[in-house]
RNA sequence: GCCCAGGUAGCUCAGUGGUAGAGCACCCCCUUGGUAAGGGGGAGGUCGUGAGUUCAAGUCUCAUCCUGGGCUCCA
């Protein structure tokens, strides 16, 4: 049974079985277009199987191989249904849900009598699955009215089918192979024995319906393509991604670790301690150009701030709250004198005790220093910048190595200023971003713009308002966006930024969202050249998202390989004898004194591992120091990003090339930021 | 939170009921060597934690914590 948003509209289904229309394979066998691995036919743009009937209007047929793009959900999806029927086989009993091809393979959850699938139990599918493969079944459909339908499922006893299908429209149709039949809208290859190349990867728990109050399913995850080689190259991409996982990379290159006494809250090592500094510089800099102010927030608050704010109670789950010795024990006398009689009465009880709470962002501090001072619309557009830290208990289930942590920094800013101003104010943000992502080498970005979500704070004219203005500023710096409907934030709409890293993974980072709804919860006012009290618009902003996350999807993008101006050791002395120590130290010296970071090995090993050290340590460039550096007062340089000996340098020549390389490329063409201002 | 799989030395891992292992890293010694691992020796572990079964538990059972793959949620 297909999920629909799988299919996404693409398909052709045919109203009915026209007896005398010719099918998709006569059509293109009889212009002599059908060929060996064709697998299904376009026509007028949506694909149908070989053997539906094509209308007989139709324009443009057109026959989809097995390695073009629009075959691999047909082979994926096809493929799903022959695990679905090697399970049944193997595992009598075992019910099926939904089985769709996705982005990079396909799945089908089940429900299984007891217990779960195993690493053998895939194996033993796959098996199962070569002997249908091999068979080579027709896939047919079929096309039935419901009571049809319905008695089938029932004569199968298949009820996730069976509610299924009172949800889906006219036409129903099945599809079957060999004996095997499921719920299905296709289209699917002509006979099993076009899938070639299939392999099972994976077995998870899924919630039927994608609800946690339903019940878990079993979910196999497979994935398939045209052939052998396509699917070997696909496997070895996933072997790449594993050398580039942040997580192997953190603990390879001493950059971060865990402990269980914090868990999901890393602890920066020095060497990854210094790049995290130097993200925070770098954005520190697009500061002082675009016009923001620093400033330092507290980081636990009276539980007040965010009664007014609005996270208690919506946010509560997510937030840790903070109480002293003093508030318990106070708590402790005031259920003993006055024991609470009702569960309002325990919520009241502890929330008298349980005064404070650590933030969860940074806003509604903001939104305090704000309110501090009697505003102008002179001192308007405010940039209030933050790389505060901040705490959010996320469940157990969700956390991941520095992507999803439960303390981080965003590098956060806050924008107070005039309606007038949201627009010029996003526009400057936009320009602000592809100027860090560029310098960061990500260049494939997505922007998309998230409208109102249905359990949301503030009036609709306020978010059509807001709406509008994120709309209108990408549009003037007319950059291609997409809308997606009910996917802002429960303040506001916003502008997500999506992008890409080398081996195309999309990651989310950096965002600016409309606020309507603080500046009113906080009464937030300046005083107009009208000398009347107005509204100030608010808008939040972060360009590398948490620091955390950019620091996992930067290391993944460089595989570790981080450009010299990032590098936490820039530069590794390598002498051929413990002979040149003395000469390597008085090099380390003068390059430290540049402000370079450099590091000297200077034990006793040969000089082969000292190379194979720094390499491993991805270190940008290498000095090896013997007799004849000492001579000519220089380094034999290599670099790891030529892989080369580059032979003899002076010491001069060395300082110029690494200040050189030892900032973000955008500062090394002069005419970037005045534009922006 | 839910389903599944893991947790043994700093790291990567072997060890299916009977005296805790290997390689690398670390420390010491020899070697002073010119572009990805020179040689020898030494030290290092209450086998995540807590209960239980057993004459005997890294190994079996239960609980719990942490990590990983998913689901749901999200910067």
């Amino acid at each position: 049974m297909c999920h629909k948003s799988c299919l996404d509209g693409l398909f052709y289904h045919p109203m009915t079985n026209e007896a005398t229309a010719r099918t998709a394979r006569e059509v293109l066998e009889e212009r002599g277009a059908l060929g060996k691995d064709t697998v299904a036919a376009r026509v007028d743009g949506k694909v149908y199987d070989l053997h539906s009937p094509v209308p007989n209007g139709a324009s443009e047929v057109k026959p989809i191989g097995a390695h073009d793009a629009d075959a691999l959900p047909i082979i994926r999806h096809s493929s799903a249904h022959v695990m679905a029927d090697a399970v049944q086989r193997l595992f009598p009993g075992t019910k099926v849900a939904f089985g769709p091809a996705t982005d990079d393979g396909f799945y089908y959850d089940y429900a299984k009598p007891e217990g779960s699938f195993t690493e053998e139990d895939l194996r033993a599918i796959e098996e199962k699955m070569a002997e249908i493969v091999e068979a080579d079944s027709s896939f047919r459909r079929e096309v039935v009215t419901r009571d049809d339908a319905r008695a089938l499922l029932q004569s199968l006893d298949e009820g996730f089918k069976l509610e299924h299908l009172e949800r889906l429209d006219d036409p129903i149709s099945l599809y079957r192979h060999g004996d095997w039949v499921d719920l299905c809208e296709g289209p699917h290859v002509p006979s099993t024995g076009f899938l070639k190349a299939v392999k099972l990867t994976s077995v998870a728990g899924a919630y039927w319906r994608g609800d946690e109050r339903n019940p878990m399913l079993q979910r196999i995850y497979g994935t398939a393509f045209a052939s052998p080689k396509a699917l070997r190259a696909h496997l070895k991409q996933l072997e790449e991604a594993k050398k580039r996982d942040h997580r192997k990379l953190g603990k390879e290159l001493k950059l971060f670790a865990f402990h269980p006494h914090a868990p999901a809250s890393p602890f920066f090592l020095p060497r990854g301690s210094t790049i995290y500094n130097l993200l925070e510089s770098y954005v520190r800099s697009l500061y002082a150009r675009y016009g923001y102010e620093e400033v330092i927030t507290p980081q636990i608050f009276d539980n007040e701030l965010f009664h007014t704010s609005g996270h208690l109670p919506s946010y509560a789950e997510n937030m840790y709250m903070a109480a002293t010795s003093e508030n318990l024990e106070k708590l402790q006398r005031r259920i003993e004198e006055r024991p609470p009689k009702n569960a309002e009465e325990w919520t009241q009880a502890f929330g008298e005790s349980l005064r404070f709470g650590v933030k969860p962002m940074n806003c509604p501090s903001h939104c305090l220093m704000y309110g501090m001072t009697k505003r102008s619309y002179r001192d308007l557009p405010m940039r209030m910048a933050d790389f505060g830290r901040l705490h959010r208990f996320e469940r157990s289930g969700v956390v991941q190595g520095l992507t999803r942590v439960r303390t981080f920094a965003q590098d956060d800013a806050h924008i107070f200023c005039t309606l007038d101003q949201v627009q010029d104010e996003i526009k400057s943000f936009l320009d602000l971003v592809y100027d860090a992502y560029r310098d960061f080498g990500f260049t494939d970005v997505r922007i998309v713009i998230a409208t109102r979500p249905e359990k949301r704070l503030g009036a609709d004219e306020v978010w059509d308002q807001s709406e509008l203005a994120l709309e209108e500023a990408v549009k003037a710096r007319e950059l291609p966006y997409e809308i997606a409907e009910g996917e802002g934030a429960f303040y506001g709409p916003k502008i997500e930024f999506h992008l890409k890293d080398a081996i195309g993974r999309p990651w989310q980072l950096g965002t600016i969202q409309a606020d309507f709804n603080l500046p009113e919860r906080f009464d937030l006012s300046y005083v107009g050249e009208d000398n009347t009290a107005h509204r100030p618009v608010m808008l939040h902003r972060a360009i590398l998202g948490s620091i955390e996350r950019f620091f996992a999807v930067l290391t993944e993008h460089v595989g570790g390989s981080f450009p010299v101006w990032l590098a936490p050791e820039q530069i590794a002395l390598l002498t051929v004898s413990e002979k040149f120590n003395e000469y390597a130290k008085n090099v380390q010296q003068e390059l430290e004194e540049r402000g370079f970071r450099v590091t000297a090995d200077l034990s006793s090993d040969k000089l082969g591992a000292k190379i194979r050290q720094a390499r491993l340590m991805r270190i940008p460039y290498l000095g090896v120091i013997g007799q004849k550096e000492v001579d000519g007062q220089g380094l034999a340089l290599r670099s790891r990003d030529e892989n080369k000996d580059l032979g003899f340098i002076p010491l001069s020549e060395v300082f110029d090339r690494l200040a050189q390389e030892n900032k973000p490329p955008s500062a090394t063409h002069s005419t970037r930021g005045d534009s922006h201002r």
